[in-house]
DNA sequence: ACAAAAGTGTTTTTTATACACCCATGC
DNA sequence: GCATGGGTGTATAAAAAACACTTTTGT
């Protein structure tokens, strides 16, 4: 809890030309995609198998180098676009690793030259994300429970944008980016349940709950999926969100 | 709450030359310094007038160009340590602000060198935060709530670390990073309400919330400041509060 | 004695949790 | 008619908020 750095020595006083030299940075920006299958109930992250050193051959994520007069969310959002086509997502950003020798390729050779992952985390609609990537075999949703060993420190980003999911999921309505424009609430609550996992809540509580929060709206239509009862159909209201917030 | 990315275009394969040419980053790390004045109910922020351009004679948060073979979080602590001496404190990154052309320094000439900062926000002991700057007229202490015009956005990232306070002090003990060893009830209050506000809860409410909690030990020791009855003094059992996390 | 600050307790309201049960449909 | 998923309600427990009151000091 308790940070005490060694304080004060003012080093660059006594050593003014060692110290001064400035770091000259490429900005890398690695994406956590999530989505969520809720047929399945799994949820998954999108991850690439490498073709060049460094970790050739290891799964990673989805990450690029950011380009002159591009911003790094433009940047996030392109690799985003190169490997999948989606037009419902919510996308952050989610934090940047930045120590010296993280990335293998700043050897001591190439001094100065230090690479920086700024991460982003994303949540897409899984039924309509379509991946491209030429060979199909070194594209894939894996699920977040068995990814195994990535390049870089990936592991790392991803359990971090895992656990900002679950945090976003329960204080944020991003459920709503990515479910169809109407949806029951047992399509919401599946959702919820696979990120969240099963005993995250009581199907009745959860209704209950959501329903009180006032800004989605029962459209009326009914629809039947197989057996049983049919069901309601909502919609997001994003005016009256805007309006709880005040 | 929607983002709907142009998608797809495949840029890189139309226009290879431009597109591709990567960016040279120099990465800044910008600290918002916060401390609580108990005694007189302000919460603070560490500001210092710019000498140079750009925003010359602007105030301006701590910041400073990460040197070579420096992480980014030795690097803010660097800052941080040339501009005042404190032992007890709480340190993390905040967000990464790197849009092309938020800093005047690139400049169309200066053709492929970007500034990206790197926020951290921290919170330090006041009462033993002792300024250290050559012309003290240019290091200052600004409450919040008056804070002008600031260099660069840093107004932006100052709300941005603003709200991070208030979001931390609610959900975790960083109070005891920057309260003395042992301290009133009375004292954790005081910080809360000038952080949080005056009318974030009722003092006995907290003090029962506080002390249900489990992890502030009675030392037994009471304590008088000037008339009224004298307060016990409490401490902070980190061990106590690891066990709860569990 | 009385004001000031510390500390305790009680009441009310709100929110969370655990279930029990009814409803509408397909087979 | 009964299994299946959808939907409502109730009873209990826990947390939050409001507020009244006691205790111990300085003056």
């Amino acid at each position: 809890m308790k940070c005490k750095p060694t304080i004060n020595t003012e080093p660059s006083e006594r050593n003014p030309l060692v110290n001064k030299a400035l770091a000259n940075f490429k900005v890398g920006v690695d994406n956590v995609i999530f989505s969520v299958d809720t047929q399945l109930n799994r949820l998954l992250v999108l991850l690439l198998k490498r073709k060049e050193e460094p970790f050739a051959n290891y799964w990673s994520l989805p990450g690029t180098l950011v380009r002159q007069g591009e911003s790094l969310q433009d940047a996030a959002y392109r690799i985003l676009a190169e490997k999948i086509r989606v037009n419902n997502l919510y996308l952050e950003q989610l934090y940047t690793f930045g120590g010296p020798r993280r990335d293998p390729r700043e050897a001591p050779e190439s001094f100065g030259v230090r690479y920086l992952s700024v991460s982003y985390f994303a949540l897409v609609r899984y039924e309509e994300a379509e991946l491209i990537a030429r060979p199909v075999s070194n594209i894939s949703w894996y699920q977040v429970k068995e990814v195994p060993k990535l390049a870089f420190e990936h592991n790392q980003i991803l359990e971090y944008g895992y656990q900002r999911l679950k945090n976003k999921l329960e204080y944020s309505p991003i459920a709503f980016d990515v479910l169809p424009e109407e949806f029951t609430l047992n399509d919401v609550y599946q959702l919820y349940c696979t990120v969240l996992g099963e005993n995250f809540a009581d199907y009745s509580n959860f209704r209950a709950r959501l329903l009180k929060l006032g800004f989605l709206l029962d459209t009326g239509v009914k629809v039947c999926r197989g057996a049983g009862r049919p069901a309601s159909l909502y919609r997001f209201d994003a005016k009256a969100f805007q309006d709880k917030l005040i």
